[in-house]
DNA sequence: GTCTATAACCTGATAGAC
DNA sequence: GTCTATCAGGTTATAGAC
């Protein structure tokens, strides 16, 4: 590098940087083009520019945000798998895989997970289909590692109760500040290993459960 | 009623109805006024009569939708308690009274969990205070319940799981229909009956769990 | 209570100079 | 690649007639 380069970004990655910081805070459609290019201290015409339009830039901003999240998810079931013996892979080590990176990824940057949880309300099927696309074969991958991990557990179950368990993951990551603040005085979450250590015994614990409790109409 | 008069709701119900639904389907954000008065065929300038702005409109749908769903929930544990004896209240019970006054109204109106999931990602930080002043003492007043059903379960553990299991369910609710279509061939909540069973299942199993497995950093 | 007309503002997008 | 200037359209909210 050069003695005299100043280390600032590049246009394109300050703008990439201050939408994904807004889009997670604020919401993608409550964040406008002239807030990003502002807090970027960019011209609101590099936008248009850099990126065809405000729905390419979305696009861009989540492509940046999940293919390093999915692509260390399946390095981590691949790592297990190898390791284990074939078909000896237990439940517990498929949830880590799968939840492992997301949890890290809230520790270092807490604007990741809301922006996962934007695409729950965002109404916007674009993007869903796009994100969607992201995910590719990454939920067939898991369900069949799930599947051999958990051969007496239906297949329907095991993919619905592990979306569940996303589902979960996200709200309470995502409600963490407020449920502390609801809840002072001990941590629940301060540390990413411990809640991933539970939330793989009481994924596993549900998992396994069987239907006992008769549900009547009132 | 006379004979000659149409049964047409009043204009502030009408606004009100369809304000909800383009709320579900499009966001708060993402709704206009000019779409809700269209829809509900309504003039423009009807929704700052009938209410003060935009935002007082937001908060009349929430406490029309919220305040009926946590009066049955209080009555269902109400009920359980006042059915069973003092302290002999199952934890069962108690995720039936917290959960199926929701599966319910998911049942009987799909808007109704997407309105639910908006308060996840819309920004409006007034609206979100608005709204846990909706929910009131209601969840002390489960939680409590838990806690006598639970004794053996850490006050902390049973906050922060419920809700987990709070986040897991609108989270399922809502992808429903795209997780049908990613699952076809087995209906795994086209009964809110089963789904709930097999949610106080899941649920209770992992409340009960204890962390087992160690979590090592990589 | 209901309507028309309009104010004041913000939005994404683009043309064209530099 | 970066900027200024501007466009056409949408937004909430309000004033004032009926």
């Amino acid at each position: 590098m050069s003695a005299t380069e100043t280390t600032t970004k590049p246009t394109s990655e300050r703008i990439l940087d201050a939408a994904e910081g807004l889009f997670a805070t604020q919401g993608i459609r409550g964040t406008s083009l002239k807030e990003i290019t502002e807090q970027a201290e960019v011209n609101i015409a590099a936008v248009n520019y850099h990126f065809r339009s405000k729905d390419a830039l979305v696009r861009e901003v989540y492509q940046r945000c999940f293919q390093p999240l999915n692509a260390e998810r399946l390095r981590l079931l691949e790592d297990a798998e190898s390791a284990a013996g074939e078909g000896s892979l237990a439940l517990e080590q498929v949830l880590y895989a799968l939840f492992e990176p997301m949890v890290r990824a809230w520790q270092e940057n807490r604007n990741f997970i809301l922006l996962v949880g934007r695409l729950q309300s965002e109404p916007d099927p674009h993007l869903n289909v796009f994100v969607q696309g992201l995910y590719g074969s990454l939920i067939d991958r898991f369900l069949r590692a799930a599947r051999r991990a958990a051969p007496d557990v239906a297949e329907a179950q095991l993919f619905f109760w592990i979306h569940f368990l996303f589902g979960g993951v996200v709200y309470t990551l995502i409600n963490s500040q407020d449920m502390e603040r609801m809840h002072p005085g001990q941590n629940l979450i301060d540390t990413s290993d411990m809640f991933l250590q539970d939330l793989i015994s009481f994924g596993t614990a549900g998992l396994r459960s069987r239907s006992q409790f008769p549900v009547t109409r009132s």
